[in-house]
RNA sequence: GGAGGGGUACCCAAGCGGUCAACGGGGGCAGACUGUAAAUCUGCUGGCUAUGCCUUCGUAGGUUCGAAUCCUACCCCCUCCA
């Protein structure tokens, strides 16, 4: 293992927050393995890039030779953290869970050793807890506390409801730690509050405190929100390697440094050389082909990031159709079909009215030629290639 | 429980009997310019194999030749009082 302050520099990129620093210091000092935590949302399978610059984190630990704990809150999934408006959801079942379970497991080892990773479930000492247990853990920690959070201070004040049970997830949060025996709980900085209670409840239950770190949260493809399935700028890590490609350049070059920090496994110092060459007139276009392949290699190979590169170039800057296009054939009534009901059934677009609307705005090409007329009959026996904007294509067979 | 205000397309927000598939802004998509960057300009932003037809303005009814607009009931949200 590294000596501490080695591995304490390591350990400081990218984070927010360091809570407390010098105890992580003198734990590390200890040289024993730190049991490191993060806790995961049983309903939340699909991960995206977002949620890997926290595994990422887990993923230094391990590589400093840490025990990381990877707790799926199947027990606190069923109060529904507060921070989210919607105040309780569905329990899901077993099958579900252990579903859910094994999608985790599948994508976070990409990033993760499996041989050094814990999957544990919070429902394994929760419903041994009992009412008993909840009301001695809940007799830990004062309303006044409780209202110090954020969330719900604002809601609080603005005479928004706050039903009770939003108090228990994050205790049930902290009681983790107690049962964990966590060293470190590492989370979102919109965490922040429920890793600080888990500090509380360990003390409370005889434990030393855990450490708390933040990561913060990764903006999203368009560099503002943050990334988010349901605002659609995310990239998910189960994507083909040329979505995943193309999306990554599409970021801006100011984001791009950004996903260089916390998504590149590169040296901080590696990552300055890029930035100097780019100031010294290189196109920074050529330095996010870098991240683009890393991120790619890491989810796929390294030869699928080559040939995701040659295929973004082969068809950006030189317009060329791409290799691989889906194969449609669909079926004629009378001998023809229109060209808008054709691109709809291939799904190039989601409704007739959108296909004539892209036709009128010189979106849609057919091998290569651009479309002018809306109600272009195509013959059966044909095969063409059809384009729509500058990433949709089909090759499609009337029969 | 009482008083008042409000629910319009992805979001915000006009409209308050016909000319409304519904102003405007945001977001998104597309075109031009590029490096699928940024900035900028332009267009589009219910559905239907479509010069027309069908469905949309909280829900269900009603008045009317005609309703997002008027009436009735119901549901939901917000503010103030208890």
């Amino acid at each position: 293992m590294d000596p501490a302050e080695d591995q304490l520099s390591e350990i400081r990129r990218g984070a927010e927050e360091i809570l407390v620093e010098e105890q992580l210091a003198e734990r590390l000092a200890l040289g024993r393995p730190l049991r490191i935590k993060a806790g995961f949302d049983p309903t939340a399978p699909d991960l995206h890039l977002g949620h890997t610059v926290l595994i990422n984190k887990l993923r230094q630990f391990q590589v400093l030779g840490h025990e990381v704990i990877f707790l799926i809150g199947d027990f606190t999934g069923m109060i529904g953290d507060p921070s989210g408006r919607n105040a309780t959801r569905p329990a899901l079942t077993t099958d579900e869970i252990a579903e859910n379970a094994k999608t985790y497991e599948r994508q976070i080892f990409k990033i993760l050793d499996p041989d050094r990773t814990r999957i544990a479930f919070n429902s394994r000492w929760m419903n041994e807890m009992g009412a008993e247990g909840i009301i001695k853990l809940a007799s830990h920690h004062t309303v006044a506390r409780m209202l110090e959070r954020d969330d719900f201070q604002k809601r609080y004040s603005a005479g928004k409801p706050i039903a009770v049970h939003e108090f228990l997830y994050p205790l049930v949060q902290g009681y983790d730690s107690v049962a964990l025996e966590a060293d470190v709980e590492l989370g979102g900085t919109d965490q922040k509050f429920n890793l600080l209670v888990g500090r509380q409840i360990q003390q409370a239950y005889g434990q030393k405190p855990q450490v708390v770190l933040t990561m913060p949260l990764l903006e999203g493809l368009d560099g503002v929100s943050k990334m988010s399935k349901s605002l659609g700028n995310y990239i998910g890590i189960d994507e083909p390697s040329g979505e995943m490609f193309g999306k990554l350049m599409s970021v801006s070059d100011e984001l791009m440094w950004r996903y260089f920090e916390l998504l590149s496994f590169r040296p901080i110092a590696e990552i300055e050389s890029l930035g100097r060459q780019v100031e010294q007139g290189a196109n920074p276009r050529d330095i996010k082909f870098e991240l683009a392949r890393e991120i790619v290699a890491r989810f796929h190979d390294a030869t699928a990031a080559d040939q995701a590169q040659e295929a973004f170039i082969s068809q950006f800057r030189q317009g060329a159709i791409p290799e691989n296009i889906d194969e449609i054939t669909l079926e004629t009534t009378d001998g023809q079909l229109g060209i808008g009901y054709v691109l709809k059934q291939a799904g190039l677009v989601s409704s007739t009215s959108e296909a004539l609307r892209m036709i009128k705005q010189g979106a849609v090409r057919v091998d290569g030629e651009r479309v002018e007329d809306r109600s272009l009959q195509m013959p059966s026996g044909d095969t063409s290639v059809y384009q729509v904007g500058k990433r949709r294509f089909a090759r499609i067979s009337l029969k």
